[in-house]
DNA sequence: AATAGCTGCAACCGCGTAGTT
DNA sequence: GAACTACGCGGTTGCAGCTAT
């Protein structure tokens, strides 16, 4: 279809696994302030030394300010089933109808708990189901109709498994390091709004240390955002000044 | 206590497609 | 219409944490 495609950037010269506190904080403070209109641009505009497509990623499956963390409840996982039988592998359009879910979180679901669900099992059979995703023509009107998802936004609220590694937002060391996990929803929900940001966030030592001695945001590599930039940093570090770790002690 | 096996999730990879030149 | 770019999607993989032995 196309001839040769350039990779979408160096792999030798981009950070790659997963994203450190100080990564998402600056993918955070970057989109907040300018936005995520062109995402191939944006590493080098906010100095992560990562590839547009893997920030784009994170911001979606991770940081966006609606990303609903936390189990997924009965009726959730009840929506996904039937999304699937309509529509297949279509995580981005089961997604699309699972308020603050990702593709990619449905997807891991779908494959971890779900379908190995006996009676997800049977009708993984029928002609529309499970990797047949030629579903053709998918009946939306039945699919919507099945739909009234009104999941829930108590994400603690879990009735799923569970297994052995429930690693959500709550649970993890990496994120935890930086934000109170419950200040970490509400900064992501401020991300969208430039005007409202408030970053409640309980700061880990380490991150002061990255924010008070490292150059980090200085060394974003483009020098048109650099001032811009240095003053987005200086808000946050401000911001963090004013709210000590403390008050948000459990 | 050590470790092998399993599970679940985050992230990566490559392809398809829409948009632009 | 061809060539190219960038984005979005779905499949897959790697790894950390948990459990069983």
């Amino acid at each position: 279809m196309r001839k040769g495609r350039a990779h979408c950037c160096d792999k030798t010269k981009v950070k790659r696994g997963p994203w450190s506190p100080e990564e998402d904080l600056k993918l955070i403070s970057f989109i907040q302030k300018f936005g995520h209109e062109n995402w191939r641009s944006l590493p080098k505009h906010s100095g992560l030394l990562r590839c547009g497509k893997s920030c784009r990623l994170r911001w979606i499956n991770y940081l966006r300010p609606d990303v609903k963390r936390g189990n997924f409840t009965a009726e959730e996982e009840e929506t996904i089933i039937k999304l699937h039988q309509n529509y297949g592998n279509k995580w981005s359009r089961i997604a699309s109808q699972l308020p603050g879910r990702t593709d990619n979180e449905i997807k891991n679901v779908w494959h971890t708990h779900l379908k190995k669900r006996p009676a997800v099992q049977s009708s993984a059979t029928s002609p529309c189901s499970s990797d047949s995703v030629s579903c053709g023509k998918e009946d939306n009107s039945q699919a919507e109709g099945c739909l009234n998802t009104k999941t829930s936004q108590d994400s603690t609220t879990s009735v799923s498994s569970g297994g052995s590694k429930n690693l959500k937002q709550e649970d993890d060391p990496k994120i935890g390091l930086v934000f109170g996990y419950r200040e970490f929803n509400d900064i992501i929900q401020e991300v969208d709004k430039p005007d409202l940001l408030e970053i409640p966030l309980d700061l880990d030592p380490d991150m002061w240390s990255f924010l008070d001695s490292s150059n980090s945001f200085q060394q974003s590599g483009a020098n048109e955002f650099r001032a811009e930039e240095e003053s987005d940093e200086d808000e946050v570090k401000n911001w963090f000044k004013n709210h000590p770790p403390a008050s948000f002690a459990e």
